[in-house]
DNA sequence: TCGCAATTGATAATCATTATCAATTATGAA
DNA sequence: TTCATAATTGATAATGATTATCAATTGCGA
């Protein structure tokens, strides 16, 4: 477990207390998942990696505990049209995304000339803006190589 | 109808003839709209405007031909994770919206930061960027002022 | 005008997500 | 430590947008 999946483990962890839940295993194997996952694991990736220390756990608790989580503003949830949403739990906040069309790698790029974008769109449109979302889709390097 | 609208509407046509499918009423009424419609209408809206010329007009035919416009590459879709798309057939490919949180409204932005994003995320990525999606979150000011 | 593939309307199926509910469990008070 | 109880879990049903299916209809070329 790598310095900052323990520091946002370590932050979940506080909030969950602060607001008065429990820690059952099951929630805090989430979260730790959350915490040290980089590959924006989806619901059925985390319930696969839970079934080694929780055989049988149950789809539903996933769910739950990610909603919750979410609630806590822990978790940033990258949900998309066709179904089946994507989770970040170590940046749970907009960031933009690269997904690869093909396989469905999701990564995390550097983009500088991301700056003033907000700003320059809530002084252009009026709107008060809370959030965003950036997706780039494409082939990733391997995808590309395989064809 | 605008001359933009009798624009997109050509282009739309000439791609159903030069595909070989048949023009339909319906189909000719759903392209219609998509041409001038600035509001970014859902399946819903596109089914209700079009219920006054077509009576008990099938939703299946709405997302049936939507879907084929979209394989003419004539119209973006711009899909939620919470189901709910809704379209955009005068500017049917990537590009920026700002999106109400409150009552749903969706404009199309002037954004020049935008320029050299999808270069500079695919020079740093190694992925070839097909398109992108970039959606801001907030409050119209309509929205802003009934708080 | 005909013949038929394409299209429509009605409806069933799908699939991720959410709700429901009885059984289990974490937690704090006694 | 034992108890009381609200929270949580696991199993499963319900939901809602989208997609598939299929018989009836229709656009369009011969
Ligand atoms: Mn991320
Ligand atoms: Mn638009
Ligand atoms: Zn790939
Ligand atoms: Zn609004």
């Amino acid at each position: 477990m790598s310095r900052l999946a323990k520091e946002r483990y370590a932050v979940m962890i506080e909030k969950l207390k602060r607001s008065g839940l429990k820690s059952t295993p099951q929630r805090l194997a989430i979260m730790r998942v959350l915490s040290e996952n980089k590959e924006h694991p989806s619901v059925e990736a985390i319930n696969k990696r839970l079934q080694k220390k929780f055989p049988g756990i149950s789809q539903a608790t996933v769910y739950r505990n990610i909603m919750l989580i979410k609630s806590l503003g822990e978790v940033l949830e990258i949900g998309f049209a066709g179904g089946g949403s994507r989770y970040d739990g170590r940046k749970p906040y907009s960031h933009p995304h690269v997904v690869c069309l093909e396989c469905g790698k999701i990564i995390d790029p550097e983009l500088a000339s991301l700056r003033d974008m907000t700003r320059e769109i809530a002084a252009g449109s009026g709107f008060e803006i809370k959030s965003f979302r950036l997706d780039f889709f494409g082939l990733c390097p391997a995808c590309r190589n395989r064809k």
